[in-house]
DNA sequence: ATTAATTTTCAACGATTGTTTAGATGACGT
DNA sequence: ACGTCATCTAAACAATCGTTGAAAATTAAT
């Protein structure tokens, strides 16, 4: 008939092909109530198309689940990958400053997430819960992640030239935590703040993400009795950062 | 017949009774596949129980996941409010360091994690899990742990008088976040490190999270012009220290 | 226009889901 | 010893689970 519509009947509602719509209501769903709490019908119910396309387009539902995952994964670590080296060589022949770096490992997912549309929304949502799983994460999360993740611990152990690999290492976790439960937005900080910070507010936490986070590698490596923040004190430690450095630490060691 | 046993068909190979051990089992399935990964018959089979005593002792499956949550919620609550006010006490006239207080919200659940044994383990699994869940987050976290947090962040503000509460929300979201991912124990960490870090390793993360979390308060408090980190400093604002500040602030919201 | 390939529909499969029922078994106070 | 209450067992319920096969429909190539 028409000349723009090419499919008259495979394509419904809306103008995706209808692997495009499972891949879509999949995610939407699997974000709420994660793989076990959504059945195979109320995808296929939810992109309105027939429950046997799942077992045909994707093989089944676990393969369903991972090829959400995998699809804006793949564009994620493009873009990521891109503003990591950007920062890189707009610092050279220095390391770019540690608010620098961790604002390239998270701006593009916190921009993805704000103004990407609901679906990158979804997508976000899906993965807090992933890399809070026992039984996801250890499978997803490393094959997706994981080398992105060793290039951005790269750069900033260039960054931190002094500092033991193992504070890295470990204020990357946490900054993992602080950034994935954001992107649950779970609406706790909601009520808890009587709606002073509301947690769709995500360019609040790019505003602030960055710098409590650096604060707090420097807070990791000052204890370690580590380098400093900037990239020529290889060796150049000063006596007295060290000892105030010391005193921080025992603060909390002197507890039982 | 003997005088130990009282109930001597009712108790199972464990001393414990079938109530208990029905919530034993459910913790650790729970933590590890999710409510709906986890079938109340996998339940009763590593209980060593009849499948229909779930229902006859706590109403349903969803009853049970709640029990699961609250039992060691309330003990939870109650060791880290006396903690708290310990450290509050033992500060007077004053208020306690930021790595004191941040060490009295996280303290208890690291110990009790780390040696409270398997069950401890499992339970802080399953809270990870449902901190990062839009679906049960807002229902259980809020409605278990809410009141003790909000005690943690009156004493976080008088610790940093000048400090918008804003500020100090988005702090304590950032902390919960690596608090929990932490408890999740998914192993990433191990990969990553090639062995460096363990994720089990939870004193590693004792001596390291206060000073992150303290130090990325002060960063945050600082960006926002607030107070510094003497309670003296109400009014006393340095201007260097505001230039510092607001230097570092500009360097992440440059990019685009 | 006919054929071949791809995609979608419909109906059904056996297995498993959470819950309920009725009856057996035990402990405990009288 | 008896009766009462709490606890546990066994069997079954309807509903839903993920997946499959054959047939119908649509698209693409000849």
């Amino acid at each position: 008939m028409g000349v723009v519509r090419r499919k008259t009947a495979a394509v419904k509602a809306a103008g995706k092909p209808a692997k495009e719509r499972l891949l879509d209501a999949a995610e939407h769903l699997f974000a709420r109530h994660g793989f076990y709490g959504v059945s195979v019908r109320d995808i296929t119910a939810a992109a309105g198309v027939d429950v046997a396309l799942v077992s045909y387009h994707f093989g089944g539902k676990r393969d369903l689940f991972t090829a959400v995952f995998r699809r804006r994964a793949e564009i994620l670590n493009f873009e990521r990958i891109a503003m990591l080296e950007q920062v890189r060589r707009a610092a050279l022949p220095g390391s770019p400053a540690l608010e620098v770096i961790v604002n390239a490992f998270t701006y593009p997912m916190l921009e993805r997430s704000a103004r990407g549309g609901p679906g990158w929304k979804s997508y976000f949502a899906l993965v807090a819960q992933v890399n809070n799983s026992p039984e996801w994460g250890p499978v997803l999360m490393t094959e997706h992640f994981d080398p992105l993740v060793a290039k951005f611990i790269a750069v900033l152990r260039e960054a931190l030239p002094g500092c033991p690999a193992r504070e890295i290492y470990w204020g990357y976790q946490f900054l993992t935590g602080a950034l994935t439960l954001t992107f649950a937005e779970t609406g706790r900080i909601d009520k808890l703040s009587g709606g002073l910070c509301r947690s769709s507010d995500l360019d609040s936490v790019h505003q602030r993400l960055a710098g409590y986070v650096a604060a707090g590698f420097r807070a990791l490596c000052a204890a370690a009795g580590g380098g400093a923040t900037a990239p020529r004190a290889k060796s150049r430690r000063s006596p007295a950062r060290a000892k105030r450095a010391r005193r921080r630490s025992v603060k909390t060691d002197g507890v039982p």
